[in-house]
DNA sequence: CGGGAGGTCT
């Protein structure tokens, strides 16, 4: 049923509806100028139709409504030689309360090769609106718009004749937003302003949240004034905008504020969004007491909120207390989410704890949660980074098996996995393989490659492929530049390495604690102590803070120049900061005494390194007990020998070289046997010396078989000894 | 209107 009384509503509703608007801000105006300001929609009405016209369209009527269950294309078949597009509106006319078929009749009209006239698209969008239904009229004034310059004043025109109703405007509004016309939405708004409508809050903050910071403000203040009120929704649009540009302060202050100014108080998204910011920027005290607060306002923190916390843990390796975190949230109800879920395996695949991931897959899969390709993504990432090219491939077959597809990001972790294999073809098979698949690869990939060429020593390779990166309109980045500086530097060229820091600088790039760490430990590696000095000056004149990674850097060369006064001073300059050493602090100092074979002031060190709650690393257990071996202290590296293996780490080549050449020393050849049997499991290559050991016991017991097996496989795989010291 | 994945230094 059509209302025509509709069409006496607009002028005195919206003056009303205005006024109210006003009544209830702060910037109030005066009556009679809105009373003045308000015009009248347009007087319109279609032109009348020519008798024989009118004939065809009510021909055209009677049989759509006759005969509703047939295709159009039937029933309008033999009047498409006749049809005009100018039909088309007195057909409407007919069928106001019919949205179907006008639908029918515009779609049977439009492939005809005709454009729709702008009036008959701007009616129809009525006619929708009015029936309820807004997803059609939405389309419709969608083609509008792209097909009509003038369409807006078409919907205008129109409006007051066919008894629309104000929201027709949101959806123009919404509709213009979408196709990205952002000013023109704006103009609309002003427009429609001098006919009394004021677009909804919730189509406003679809234009709101499209703007950059500084037009969202303008536009906010300026809707504001000319009579919008806006809700929690749009205050989250700020918040979010202030947070997107680092500007926590003020995304704080319109929290704070939004209820007394705007008249919305803050709900959960508010405080979401403000404390994922405060996480983002590592503020965690502030992030937690704003968790507090929400709480203390009967606003239950949700996934989302959670999520963000978690996220923080991860980045910051805390990934237990992340998991606690996930665990007191499923106590406080708070069911995690797939993207919960992906939170925290992310963050066991980075600190490479597969057991755990393998763990929360289990238990995600319980909780009836899907997997997505960020999911996979993630897991296919910590595999690559341990090393398992085989089941980081498997994981991705299974995804596209379920349909998902593999993106850039997907791509690039599997390519950076075999990039740290340095199996370049591969990589580069895959770079070929997502360039098929239509996938652009960005900067990240092709960093990714030119730092497995640059790993491999194809330094000149990289540059070759950064070049052509870089024509291809790719930004070069901090991450690219510092890569290729330390294929420079790992190749011994530090002068071009220096040379590449200063070209960084010349593209508008900061060298950052990575392009300077890696320049310094070049230096200390040459024994270059005195530029890697300047170069730590350097970088705390810019404001640039040294990472744990710095410091250790300069203690290894310390450590390795012999200069332990030095080191050892660093190590309490580094205490009275509170920078907290790690194992790889540590393991220098120790591996340096352990070559002194002062394992005294070695075992002192390491009890220091536990007191102040250091876990050894498998490099740390690796370098004692090859110092005990050489200190021919048995007991002490088969101590440290079975603790490591407690903790899942394994002997590298020289503890095992060390460790059997130790116990055979020791005549413990059961020991021994058992150690080098594991060690050529393993695939490692055993010193010369343990060869001929091995292969005098096999041969004088008789073991003539296993005695050849051994020779063979020492003249194969060992290095002359004259090499060994080298590795 | 809010959250999760990839690349650089020992």
């Amino acid at each position: 049923m059509f209302r025509h009384a509709a069409a006496t509503r607009p002028k005195s509703y919206f003056f009303l509806a205005h006024r109210r608007q006003l009544s209830s801000q702060r910037h109030a105006f005066p009556v009679d100028f809105i009373a003045t300001a308000i015009r009248p929609f347009p007087d319109y009405s279609p032109k009348k139709p020519a008798i024989y016209d009118a004939e065809l369209v009510r021909s055209i009527v009677t049989a759509l409504k006759q005969r509703r269950s047939e295709s159009p294309d039937v029933i309008l078949g033999p009047f498409a030689a006749r049809f005009r597009s100018d039909h088309l509106v007195w057909a409407f006319l007919h069928l106001r309360s019919d949205p179907v078929l006008v639908g029918a009749l515009l779609h049977w009209y439009r492939p005809r090769g005709r454009p729709v006239p702008a009036e008959a698209l701007a009616i129809a969008a009525h006619v929708a609106v009015v029936s309820g239904e807004p997803a059609s009229a939405r389309r419709l004034l969608r083609d509008g718009l792209v097909s009509h310059r003038n369409f807006v004043d078409r919907v205008i025109y129109t409006y007051k004749y066919w008894c629309s109703v104000p929201s027709v405007f949101d959806l123009l509004f919404g509709a213009i937003v979408d196709i990205n016309r952002l000013d023109e939405a704006r103009t609309l708004f002003r427009h429609l302003v001098t006919y009394g409508i004021i677009v909804s809050a919730d189509a406003c903050n679809a234009l709101l949240s499209r703007l950059t910071l500084d037009h969202m403000l303008s536009t906010f203040s300026e809707f504001q004034e000319l009579g919008l009120r806006w809700n929690t929704k749009s205050c989250n649009v700020l918040i979010h905008g202030f947070c997107g540009a680092g500007k926590t302060g003020e995304a704080h202050r319109i929290l704070l504020e939004m209820e007394g100014t705007v008249g919305a108080s803050p709900d959960i998204i508010s405080y979401s969004t403000l404390i994922d910011a405060y996480c983002r920027y590592g503020e965690l005290l502030q992030a937690t007491e704003l968790f507090e607060e929400m709480g203390d306002k009967g606003l239950m923190p949700n996934a989302f909120t959670f999520n963000s916390l978690i996220t923080l843990l991860c980045k910051n390796e805390k990934v237990v207390e992340a998991e606690r975190v996930f665990t007191e949230m499923m106590f406080r109800g708070v069911a995690p989410d797939h993207v919960v879920y992906t939170t925290l395996i992310n963050g066991y695949c980075k600190s490479g704890k597969l057991p755990a991931v393998y763990r929360l897959v289990e238990e995600m899969k319980n909780s009836q949660l899907v997997p997505d390709t960020v999911t996979y993504t993630a897991l296919i990432y910590g595999l690559s980074r341990s090393g398992n090219m085989v089941e980081a491939n498997k994981l991705f077959r299974e995804m596209v098996g379920k349909g998902l597809s593999p993106d850039e990001v997907t791509y690039t972790a599997l390519i950076d996995g075999y990039c740290k294999e340095g199996k370049m073809n591969d990589a580069f098979y895959l770079h070929n393989e997502m360039l098929q698949m239509g996938l652009v690869p960005n900067v990240v990939t092709y960093t990714a490659l030119s730092d497995g060429l640059c790993k491999q020593g194809e330094v000149e390779t990289a540059n070759e492929l950064l070049r052509e990166t870089s024509g291809k309109g790719l930004e070069l980045n901090v991450f690219t530049y510092n890569s290729l500086i330390n294929g420079l530097c790992k190749i011994g060229n530090i002068e071009q390495a220096v040379k590449t820091m200063v070209d960084m600088e010349a593209a508008g790039l900061c060298p950052d604690v990575y392009t300077y760490t890696t320049i310094m430990d070049a230096y200390c590696k040459s024994g270059e102590m005195d530029q890697a000095h300047d170069l730590l000056r350097e970088m705390l004149d810019k404001g640039i803070q040294p990472s744990i990674v710095t410091f250790n850097v300069l203690m290894n060369g310390f450590c390795t120049a012999g200069m332990l006064e030095d080191g050892r001073r660093l190590l309490e300059w580094m205490l009275e900061r509170s920078i907290m050493p790690n194992s790889a602090t540590y393991n220098s100092l120790l591996r340096h005494y352990c070559m002194e074979k002062t394992m005294k002031t070695t075992t002192k060190i390491y009890k220091e390194m536990r007191a102040s709650g250091i876990m050894p690393d498998e490099n740390t257990y690796n370098i004692l007990i090859r110092g005990h071996c050489r200190a021919r202290n048995m007991k002490e590296a088969c101590y440290f020998h079975s603790e490591m293996i407690g903790k899942g780490f394994s002997l590298s080549r020289g503890s095992y070289n060390a460790l059997i050449k130790g116990l055979v020393r020791k005549k413990r050849l059961t020991e021994a046997t058992q150690l080098f049997e594991e060690m050529r499991a393993k695939n490692l290559v055993a010193n010369r010396e343990i060869y001929n050991i091995f292969i005098d016991i096999n041969y004088t017991e008789q073991n003539i078989e296993m005695t050849l097996e051994l020779c063979d496989e020492a003249i194969e795989k060992c290095l002359p000894e004259s090499d060994l010291n080298k590795i």
